[in-house]
DNA sequence: TGAAATCGGACTATTTAAGTCGTAGTTTAA
DNA sequence: TTAAACTACGACTTAAATAGTCCGATTTCA
């Protein structure tokens, strides 16, 4: 529980490298793969993810790949999480994600609310936090 | 992905409810999954592992149930975590729980130690934050 | 045309979370 | 001393999320 998962892992570190080129246009998923020893084709999947919410831009064909659409300082930890998971925002409680009448317990649960400031701290420091401080 | 588990959910109801209790010596794990519609021997495996870590004393027999052990001020949100979850501590990155040698990338791996900034600030949210503030 | 790249959906496997079941042990009151 | 009302504990099942694979299609450029 409360741990970042691999594709998370993996965007991280894809869009961390990507920042580090200096020259050259594009970086490609193989190459990505290759230096971390991430699972190419899972990898390939994070970076469609990370194209669809427009971190990087997707290149086609040969000498094609991915390019930073921003500067690290520019993106957000929290931007690199939604773009991959599939829930959208952080929630730390279940309760969160669901309609209010699909949870058996709301008429009864009353940690909700006081859970929230708790939510609200890990919320912020997703959305603190840039790509830049892990850089190096 | 960052959410609170079932178990834990479960857990921070009982002790809250605990807290909230006036008269009387024990609460039964019974009256705690009727009064909240949590599954009866669901919540029992949660009041054990509370009762090993000792925030709560059980007392068998009838009349039996469990007695709180501390004020809720004295009972952090960490607590009730680590009393319940299997990992102990509140890992954010997967290579923390394990050891070096097992994190396939780990000599690649360069966003461990800046990831860390941010699950410093999950644990002391946790670590913090008391049972008293989510009385009320 | 062919090699090298992304695209996208369907698929499988593994792991974790959630919940159940059965049996044993303890205490107390009638 | 026995039945009721509890907790204790481990094995088990089920459901869901994660991790990873596969394949056919498309795009691009030499």
């Amino acid at each position: 529980m409360l741990q970042i998962s691999k594709k998370v892992e993996y965007g991280l570190i894809a869009i961390r490298h990507m920042a580090l080129q200096t020259g050259g246009c594009c970086t490609t998923a193989k190459e990505i793969s290759d230096r971390y020893q991430i699972p190419f084709t899972l990898l390939a999947k994070v970076m469609q993810s990370l194209s669809r919410s427009g971190l990087i831009i997707p290149r086609q064909g040969v000498y094609g790949g991915y390019i930073l659409t921003k500067s690290p300082a520019n993106i957000k930890i929290s931007d690199v999480i939604n773009a991959i998971e599939r829930v959208p925002q952080v929630a730390l409680m279940q309760c969160e994600t669901e309609t209010e009448d699909s949870c058996t317990i709301s008429h009864h649960c009353t940690i909700k609310s006081p859970l929230l400031k708790i939510q609200q701290t890990i919320n912020n420091a997703f959305q603190t936090m840039t790509l830049q401080e892990i850089l190096y």
